[in-house]
DNA sequence: TTCCCTTTGCAAAACGTTTTGTTTCTGGTA
DNA sequence: TACCAGAAACAAAACGTTTTGCAAAGGGAA
């Protein structure tokens, strides 16, 4: 292993300062190098295959160029993935790199995990949910520019990103409304949560703005995942005048649905039509046909909310604010005209 | 937003030196300072909610206590959350935090990114894939200590963590057996790689060890997702003499295999046993009857990588090691005793 | 009391950068 | 020729730690 590198070897080779050599390669600070010499300076680093240490510069200006993620559970879904791929991403675009800790449901063990964060200086921490949730930020993340990602807080002096809810809901069943539906049902999660309320408020809204009524026999409210879904659904679609297509809370329950379906003997989506909400692609694609769903935008949310921090560590005072991420329809088979 | 506490602060409210504080503090350097000293200072530290600057630290020991994690793709499964959190758990239990890069399928921006992972002076990188296959490490890690993970390569001198493939088939087979079943069909991945082979390998070892006859027409090569288990799936099993049990790829494979038992009017586990691998909980739980998998170790594995790589970073010399790791049986309800 | 050893604490250097004076050099003007 | 402005390069300090080499203090033996 050849010892590294630095920038007075740089200096050396090149034949100029070490002060020369960082404000050559820093071409930031205004021109007190010559052109001829600032070139010369490059090339040498370059071929020397010189790499700045992050920890010395880190040190010196007092900021790190790392972003902390914190996120309570990252192994059940692939959501977390999509979140952390994105917030990466928009870090790297800015020369940023990521710290991810994830402690589960144990604060005290997040406490901790912060304070690690914290020791390597990161410059700012995403405070990440992987479910639409209302948080509270620990103590712990005092004076450290936060952000929240799927997550909102009653302080309204943090800014968070979140998927739009209701406009998800409404997506859906605006293109259930479209293939010419009339008898919509919906099964809703039961828990108190954001995403239970946006979409239940969704779902009614697009009903009204056209004009449909809501037959409240098809609306139910069960266990948020599938099995609570075939539950659910072998409920509503064993009524005689069953719903001609069913909006579900998630594709998760829209599986649970299918079982139902088939158990029924019914066709998707000749008898009957199904929309999700997640586009959790390990699901969607799978099921037969495949599941036309609304897509929760974790991959943006990731982005968007690395860009939100780093702007506000570039340019302070900015007031947070509070933003919602569109939700687009992802179709594949499961969205057909009603059975006439 | 207080001025940060450093050590100095800490050693005048002490009323010691700095370097007092340091060894007091980091209790290792043989006992320099009195236990009486060594409490107080601790305390003040403690009231003053000091946090000792990894940065400063890092550059004065050369040693950044931090780790790379370079992946290639994160969103799609679930896998790659457990493996990180195994990563980030093993790390936080040994005083290291983790730094997570993806880079898709662009090796010039993985080059790249591994450079920043350089740049911020990381400890030691787990270069990891989702799918157990062969790989070969970019030069750019060249120097760095470095464990693959899910991954294996040509160049025994890097350590390497795998699931063990033909144990997991070899286990999956044996509980079909145990079950009862002598008739017992196999559905494979077609792509060339190592889990593909380990699998074939484990399942004829299995029926191999107890004498039971192999059947050419029920071995069936597929696509590995879940329309390429379904329609291997349907071929199977409506044949007349069809097995009784099926070992699956994978758990998208036997999800397209439900399907196909479904269609065909077939019971699961009354008249067709399915055995899958991944424990992929999102689809295992959500089929109906639960899948009977075996699951691959992820989070073991990134546990047992960070580990390594510790070890062989407090602890330079120790030969490299190729690690296959245990794949445990979870059952649930698609493996029954075969119809009479 | 003196000497010497042990224990305890301190000052200073080092890690690899960035940046602020300050010096040196160049060439144009008086 | 002498002087000066501006450009270019440099030396040194600073960031917050750890650690080495020394000095001071304390205590026991002579």
């Amino acid at each position: 292993m050849t010892t590294r590198v630095g920038i007075r070897e740089v200096a050396k080779a090149a034949g100029v300062s070490v002060t020369t050599v960082s404000h050559a390669l820093n071409d930031a600070t205004s021109f007190r190098v010559k052109a001829a010499t600032q070139q010369l300076v490059r090339d040498v680093a370059r071929d020397l295959g010189y790499a700045p240490n992050k920890m010395a510069s880190g040190l010196r200006n007092q900021r790190s160029q790392i972003l902390g993620l914190v996120s309570d559970e990252i192994t059940t879904t692939p959501f977390a993935g999509a979140m952390i791929r994105g917030a990466q991403d928009a870090a790297y675009d800015r020369g940023y790199v990521v710290m991810v800790v994830n402690s589960g449901l144990d604060s005290e063990l997040e406490n901790r995990e912060i304070n690690m964060l914290r020791q390597h200086q990161v410059d700012g921490v995403v405070y990440a949910r992987m479910y639409h949730q209302s948080v509270q930020v620990p103590a712990e993340l005092e004076g450290l520019p936060t952000v929240l990602l799927d997550a909102v807080t009653n302080d309204r002096s943090i800014s968070s990103v979140i998927p739009d809810e209701v406009g998800a809901a409404e997506t859906a069943v605006e293109a259930i409304i479209q293939a010419g539906h009339s008898r919509i049902g919906m099964i809703n999660n039961m828990d108190d949560i954001p995403a239970t309320h946006g979409r239940r408020e969704g779902f009614l809204n697009a009903l009204r703005r056209h004009g449909l009524k809501h037959d409240p026999r098809h609306f139910v409210i069960g266990q948020a995942g599938t099995p609570g879904g075939r539950e659910a659904g072998l409920g509503l679609l064993c009524q005689p005048d069953r719903p001609t297509a069913l909006f579900c809370f998630s594709d998760r329950v829209a599986m649970g649905v299918y079982q139902a379906a088939t158990a029924l003997g019914l066709r998707i989506p000749e008898d009957v039509s199904i929309v999700g909400i997640d586009n959790l692609e390990i699901i969607a694609d799978a099921l037969w046909p495949g599941l036309t769903t609304v897509a929760l935008p974790h991959y943006e949310m990731g982005r968007w909310a690395v860009n939100r921090i780093l702007d506000d560590i570039e340019n302070p005072g900015v007031p947070a604010a509070q933003t919602q991420l569109d939700c687009p329809l992802i179709e594949r088979g499961s969205l057909g005209p009603p059975p006439s």
